[in-house]
DNA sequence: TTGTATGCGTTATCAC
DNA sequence: GTGATAACGCATACAA
């Protein structure tokens, strides 16, 4: 009932538990039919090596990287996951994942659980509010760290981030271009999130370079959808309502939709942050600054493989560019 | 520059490794002053536990679920995902997860690198055309084995599935009570796949209900959303086409909806398989048949829970039932 | 070509 | 309350 070992193995071959080792691991000679004897045997008794004794026998930290995300159900966080693994597949190297569900503790003992298991490598998409200071000791003891889509706080590491304020002022600014003046903003509390600050702030700079004052009234937030579309409703019952909207999150920008389907206003502009996936079939269909996911994970993977291979150089914040997708609802010009 | 262990805590504090254990295990008796200098010890020098040698000197698994999913970036997988792992967390079990990309060999090295890790359960999205065979040595020792979305292969084993043939009937059964006659298949190759292969029987199975015929050229197929357009629109240009369609999942829903847009054909009734985000905010809104991806996790982890309590009784199937979310697309009346 | 002795970091057992 | 010793499953170093 037990489940069998090297020894196990050995014995019913009749030779040495290292014998049976050189054989699964092409170490040193082995006599053929010696061979042939052994890899019945693995079958016979249906062996599986065990890795937790072998790393720690080699001393060598697991072949496994740890991914700490927000959450699995986010097709975005999924296909940065998606990004990583393929990268690192190649390498002989497993990607586990775990989620943070958004808060600091989860994500802590999450990072201990990969620690704990002597991961060779941690990928961290941080959530609101945590700190990374209690990983400073790895840093030092050379494990390669690279945060994902925000960067690392109270921690000088490796991170792969969208470039989100030149895209916030992008999708802005093209809304400036077609002649919009009054441009609301939904989306999240920018305080609480360094995309959301960021985001903010590229809206920001976008009014400034095109001479627009800045209006607080035009500013709304919502954590979700829902909220969203009630801030989307609110800013369109202002004195003097805008006329468009740059939404900062792919839940605002749904949000926003339904808000402007609901209420018959689909003359408002509306240029959302990041794609979502009927975007082209909405009404009118949804002018995006796109985001490209699988690239942070491909990026922030290949920095995990250099650092593996001995890299140690300064730590270094690598951006993602994002891509304005015209598709309709950002070139409606200014009404009413 | 190495990384601490037991004994360097214990050389710190002046004891014996045996004496860390007991502190950091709660393991036994030990002084109120001992166990304060082990935990200054333990923080100063920045120790973590090495959870490979503590399992393999228990004996015990890994307190960590594995989890084969065939693509991280489909929400539906990953929503899955949230629901086990919030299930198993309060348990204090780490849900790790891989993705197969949808093939064989993936999925079986991503199973061999759990069990090479000990994990203490399996949970597997099959692929498509994957076999398990090579577990059954596995649940005979006891490894608690959940199958997910699609069965086993080759193996008798736990499984939760979606109802799809009772859903998608209900789906279809939904269109001809709003007097539909001439009812299209849009989906991918039913043969392939489990859930394809249950979907297609449901909507055969509605149409004998109600004593309609079945016609083979009402049923066209495309991997992906862009080939499900173009099935769609060969549908649609049949001497005799479609009145209503039904789209057996929501790649296929989704070639439809941008079909039926872009060809102006709107009136066509269209009821999907699998919700989408923005299903409300389509023109029409979009009539689904949902699952409950969450609810699938949760009742594959308890299930798996369950085993690791010792309970040894027969394979079982569970069935998650969907529900019909009527929104508009599905309650038009067959025209032309 | 194969075997023996040893140790990885931890905990079980039993002694003090 | 605490320590000494052995053992988990495997690979390294060296011997045969």
């Amino acid at each position: 009932m037990r489940r069998p070992t090297m020894t196990d193995v050995a014995r019913e071959v009749g030779v040495t538990a290292k014998t049976v080792s050189r054989v699964l691991n092409d170490d040193g000679p082995v006599a053929v039919e010696t061979r042939e004897r052994v890899m019945a045997a693995v079958r016979k008794l249906g062996y599986q090596p065990n890795l937790m004794a072998r790393n720690m026998r080699v001393g060598a930290r697991d072949a496994a990287i740890g991914l700490v995300i927000p959450e699995m159900g986010n097709p975005f966080f999924g296909t940065v996951a998606g990004g990583i693994e393929s990268a690192v597949r190649a390498r002989g190297l497993t990607l586990i994942v775990g989620s943070s569900s958004e808060t600091p503790e989860l994500e802590q003992s999450l990072i201990a659980a990969f620690l704990a298991r002597r991961v060779s490598a941690l990928m961290i998409v941080p959530s609101a509010a945590s700190d990374h200071r209690h990983l400073r000791s790895e840093r030092v003891a050379g494990l390669p760290i690279v945060f994902l889509d925000r960067p690392a706080v109270g921690l000088t590491a490796d991170s792969v981030v969208s470039a989100n304020r030149a895209g916030a002022r992008s999708g802005v600014a093209h809304l400036i271009s077609y002649g919009h003046r009054r441009i609301g903003f939904v989306g999240d509390v920018p305080a609480a999130l360094y995309t959301r600050r960021e985001r903010f702030q590229g809206y920001r700079d976008a009014l400034e370079a095109a001479g627009l004052p800045f209006d607080r009234t035009l500013v709304d937030t919502g954590h979700d959808a829902d909220a969203a579309a009630q801030a989307t409703l609110r800013l369109l019952a202002l004195p003097a309502p805008p006329t468009a909207l740059f939404a900062g999150n792919n839940l605002a920008a749904m949000g926003a939709v339904v808000a402007l389907a609901k209420s018959g206003r689909k003359e408002v502009a509306l240029v959302g942050f990041d794609d979502l996936p009927l975007a082209e079939v909405l009404d009118p269909p949804l002018t995006v600054v796109a985001q490209d996911p699988e690239a942070i994970g491909v990026a922030a993977a290949e920095r995990v493989l250099l650092r593996l291979d001995g890299d140690r150089s300064r730590a270094r914040g690598t951006l993602v560019p994002t891509r304005l997708i015209v598709r309709g609802s950002g070139e409606q010009p200014p009404r009413g």
